[in-house]
DNA sequence: TGCCTTAATGACACATATGTCATTAACGGG
DNA sequence: CCCGTTAATGACATATGTGTCATTAAGGCA
C-alpha cells in the first residue's frame, strides 16, 4: 500500500480542481456540518493551499451552491428516468418508484444536501430554491402525473386527486432524516420500512371493490 | 413607548439567569444555527457580558443540551394527556391525536429543536439521544397502542401491527420541515394538509366493509 | 447604615478564520 | 531547451471567538 505522503510537487490543472474541491467541501460539510467548516480543512482535504480555494470560488457560500447544482444535476442524470410508466399495476408502479426514491435518496450526496438544506436553507434561499425547483418540483410533477392517470384509470379514489403530493413521500424524507440522526442506536429496518410505507400508500389510495 | 435603553445597573439575579440565557441562546439558534451562534451573541440577547454565561453554562454544548432538556419537558408538561381516547370513531381519535401533534411541532421551540437535531445530531450523540428516548419513543408508545387497541376492536387491518410506526406520523415531521426551509415561497396549506394526511391514513389503516 | 458575600464584569492571552497579494514554479508553445 | 504565462503558494493584515481571572459593585443581613 503505497502511501501517498510524498508530496507530489505542486501540480497545475486549472479543470480538475472545481469538482476535486467541491467533493472534498462535501466530505468535510458532512463531518463537521457546513456552518463548522472552514476553508483551510476543505483545501486540506483537497491538498491544495488554502488559498488557492479562493482562485475557484469567492467563498464558501458560493461553494455550497455550485456544489449544489452540480450533485442535483448529477443524481438527475444517473436517474434519468420520467417514470411514465405502465397504468398496469399500480401497487407495483408505486413501489418501483418508491424504491427508486429510497435508494436515490439514502445512498449518495443527496443526504449530505438534505442536511445543509434543513440547517442552512432558512439563511440560504438560492439553496433551497435550488433544490425546490429542480427536486422537489420535479418529484411532485411526476406524482402528480401518476396520480392523475391512477384516477383517470378508476384505480385511485378520486379524493386523491385533492391531497398535498407532498404527503405520499413524506415517509422517505423522515427515513432519510432517521439515518442521518438516530441510525447509531435506533437502526432503521428499510426492508420493513418500505413495506409499510406502499401498503399504507396503496390500500389508503386505491379503491376498495 | 419606553425605551429599555437606561442601562439598568446590572442586577444580581442568580435563578432567573439559567432561563433568560436559554431564551436568548435559542432565539439565536434559530436566527443564525447553531454551530454559527457565538456566546458573545447570546450573552447580547440576554444583556448580560459574555464571562457571565460562562457562570452558568460550561461551554455551548452543555447549554444547548439544557436547552433541549429543559424544552422537551416543557412541551410534555403542556401536552401531558397520555391520549387513552375513546375506542369509538377511530378517525376522529386520529384526527384528534395528529392535530395535537401538528400544532405543538409547528409552533412552540419544538421546531428549533428539531432543525438543529438534524443539523447537529450526528456530532451531538447527547442531543439525538435524549430527543429520541423522550419525544420520539413516547409518541411510538403511543401510537402503538392505539394501534394495538384499534386492531383488537377491528376497526384497523391486524397487518397495521407490523408497520414502523414512523410511517404514520411522517408527514408531521415534513410539515415542520417544510415550514422551516420552504414556506417563505411556497407556503404550505395546513388545513388541505392535515386532511390529506388523516384521509390517507384512515382509508389506508382501517378495515373496508 | 454599613459590611460582606458573591454575582457580574472587563480585560487578557490564546486560538482560529478570512481575504488579499506579491512571489514562485509548472509546463506547453516557440 | 528555454522562456512566458499563469496556476499555485505562503505570508500578512484583519477579524472574530474562546476560556480565565482579578476586580467591581449589588443587595441581603447584622
Amino acid at each position: 500500500m503505497r502511501p501517498d505522503l510524498p508530496p507530489l510537487k505542486r501540480q497545475r490543472r486549472k479543470d480538475l480542481r472545481p469538482e476535486e474541491i467541491i467533493s472534498a467541501a462535501l466530505l468535510e460539510f458532512h463531518e463537521k456540518g457546513y456552518a463548522a467548516t472552514s476553508m483551510g480543512s476543505i483545501a486540506a482535504r483537497a491538498k491544495i493551499a488554502r488559498s488557492t480555494v479562493y482562485l475557484y470560488f469567492p467563498d464558501k457560500e458560493a461553494l455550497i451552491q455550485q456544489a449544489f447544482e452540480d450533485r442535483i444535476a448529477a443524481i438527475f442524470d444517473r436517474v434519468q428516468v420520467d417514470p411514465v410508466m405502465p397504468d398496469g399495476d399500480f401497487e407495483q408502479v408505486f413501489r418501483a418508484m418508491l424504491t427508486l426514491i429510497y435508494t436515490e435518496m439514502v445512498g449518495s450526496d443527496a443526504v449530505v444536501l438534505l442536511r445543509i438544506l434543513i440547517a442552512e436553507g432558512a439563511r440560504m434561499p438560492g439553496l433551497a430554491q435550488v433544490y425546490h425547483e429542480t427536486v422537489l418540483s420535479r418529484v411532485d410533477a411526476i406524482l402528480g402525473r401518476m396520480v392523475a392517470s391512477g384516477i383517470r384509470s378508476g384505480d385511485l379514489r378520486p379524493e386523491v386527486a385533492a391531497f398535498d403530493r407532498k404527503i405520499i413521500v413524506a415517509p422517505v424524507l423522515v427515513a432519510a432524516v432517521w439515518r442521518l440522526t438516530f441510525d447509531a442506536f435506533d437502526p432503521l429496518d428499510m426492508p420493513r420500512y418500505i413495506d409499510g410505507h406502499v401498503d399504507l400508500l396503496t390500500k389508503g389510495l386505491f379503491v376498495r371493490p
